[in-house]
DNA sequence: CCCGGTAACGATACCGGTAACGTTTACAAC
DNA sequence: GTTGTAAACGTTACCGGTATCGTTACCGGG
């Protein structure tokens, strides 16, 4: 394996000078840096990073922890993301942790252990940041939710404005002709993920301001994040609810999870029962019927996270808290409603 | 941020004597080790990794390349694999690259800079492997694709027997009546992906023992290994060759996209047209209808895979090349051929 | 000519661990 | 009592970089 010592010796100047060449510092004469350069290059030589990360002090790759990987939008995200930071030279570290981890007590152990430079958390529950997020001693970019009533120093968040897409859901659903609503996906108490509690805070407004009543207790069915989750937490609302003629499932992949159990009832989409989503997964573009739904922009969403992640490595700079934005696609899953059948049975 | 050495003045024994605690050396009397590991817990104490690789030479975290990652079938084995490497307490690094880029390159790379203890190919070109294999100088494991052939010393493989694999579904297809099969996905040529050139073989063996012919260049269409590519390419093959009545896809992500090109095409699923996949990938089982499937056992691919890396890092293991079993599930989406109807365009 | 300043570079301490080796102590064997 | 041996522990070199600091050589100004 070569090493700075290496190139130092085969170079003829002194790893001192090698290390200035690498790292672009000025008392550096261009003769040298043109012979070191070359050097380099004919033995390939990297530096080791672990040296180069024990000596510059907590720092390796930068460790993006993803909660809920069943849930496919994150996925979409998360290959944006890694692939922006290799662009940018950066290591990525991944964690996966399931819906219901705490991802920030995850990060403060990687922090004494790995010593990340910084983490982009895909997801992510406010409430264990409320409670320990200043104990994490590198910058943080949370994706997907908003961070902005926190009061951490450490924390910049971007991500769609889930309430105001929330309004618009329902108020679209209410246009449509849809009085009777079902919501499923989110969870009732603030454990778990957490997506989609400002999203509930949106379709309620949108209630309201339409003049209906929405019974959580009959309308409303939390949800895993997963397909699968979907597809139980449908049965359990229709089951409780034979009236409703819409539901607003919030994500995708819920969404999916849905369509399948609504058919599996003998019902038919969007006759019967109309479907929308939230994320605007490539899946949703290929099902039958094409999922409407609100796409939320990941390329923006991955590229300001990261772009904000560097910047504060690097140069210090402030945190951020900023929404992007959302835009309704409307597939074929969502139609007016008409008079119910009968429900049978499969 | 608390070192060994602390670990040492607070626990009044030397360093030595603390690092020996740590990985579990005998040479240390049970007093002490009490002791030392009671002021661990207390200042709930985290070994920095970069030191400890930088002295141990060549070994960081164990990377996962992920070759393709628009094929969602490596999703749900990355998030296995991850979940067991963490379990087993590893750092686990990923690299995502597209269908089209070297992994063996990037791996030799990372060997340099990073120092991995190893890697876990998620797909592979087995041409890359063959030309530069040797030049990775640590233990690899290949999945999803057997590099049986290939007299490396370094890399075990895992993966189903797609050749046999992709004989029982032509045969299959055949028993239920249909002669005009069209298959999707692969590449012609061995760049790219290269999965499915052996599901390929297998298919062609089942034509000419069922006497039929298979023509290459009406009842084959290549396919980028997304449901994007899936889509296009069904178009293609359909628009080339009208009389087909079944089509396997060579992949579920391929087969979804294939699914929603024939309905667009007008035309339904599966009385028109049979859809086949392969893979078994969760959304498979929530689509409308549900789709037909060589399921691949994820969670076994990923145990042996992570046993054997392990194994072999830790104890220099010989390599292995297995194949799992693969299990065929019928879902909606293939009937008995019927007399064709006219195309519709859409 | 001498001095101060500066560009360019070398020598070296240090980061936090590991492991080889040396030292101490206790105890058994002779 | 001396010696051998092994357990238990301390000391220290080293991993491959970075950054500080010291050194050298050369420059211009007085």
């Amino acid at each position: 394996m070569t090493t700075i010592k290496d190139i130092a010796r085969l170079s003829g100047y002194s790893i001192g000078t090698v290390s200035r060449v690498i790292n672009n510092h000025p008392d550096v004469s261009e003769a040298a840096r043109i012979k070191v350069e070359q050097v380099i290059r004919e033995q390939n030589f990297q530096p080791n990073s672990n040296a180069k990360q024990l000596k510059q002090q907590s720092n390796s790759a930068i460790t993006i922890i993803v909660k809920g990987y069943e849930n496919m939008f994150f996925e979409g995200i998360l290959e944006r993301v890694q692939a922006i930071l290799r662009d940018s030279g950066e290591d990525v570290a991944v964690a996966f942790l399931d819906e219901y981890s705490n991802e920030v007590q995850t990060a403060i152990q990687l922090c004494a252990a790995r010593k990340p430079k910084g983490f982009i958390f895909l997801g992510g529950n406010l409430e264990f940041f409320k409670q320990d997020g200043h104990k994490i001693d590198v910058p943080c970019v949370l994706l997907t939710n908003t961070a902005k009533d926190l009061e951490l120093t450490n924390l910049s968040s971007y991500s769609t404005n889930d309430e105001e897409a929330g309004y618009t859901v329902i108020d679209y659903l209410i246009r449509q002709g849809h009085s009777k609503v079902g919501i499923i996906g989110g969870s009732a108490s603030r454990i778990g993920s957490q997506i989609g509690f400002r999203r509930m805070k949106g379709c309620l407004d949108a209630f309201a301001e339409h003049g209906l009543f929405f019974d959580e207790k009959t309308q409303y069915q939390p949800s895993r994040f997963s397909m699968a989750g979907g597809y139980e937490s449908t049965q359990k609302l229709l089951k409780k609810n034979p009236e409703i003629t819409a539901i607003f499932a919030i994500g995708d992949t819920i969404a999916i999870g849905a369509m399948r159990a609504i058919k599996d009832m003998g019902l038919s989409i969007p006759e019967d029962i109309s479907v929308i989503g939230y994320d605007g997964i490539e899946s949703g573009r290929y099902t039958i019927p094409r999922l409407s739904t609100i796409h939320q922009d990941t390329e923006l969403l991955a590229r300001k996270g990261v772009e904000d992640l560097l910047l504060r490595i690097n140069y210090s700079h402030p945190i951020t808290h900023e929404d992007i934005n959302y835009t309704m696609v409307e597939g074929e899953s969502v139609a007016k409603p008409r008079k119910r059948k009968e429900i049978r049975g499969r």
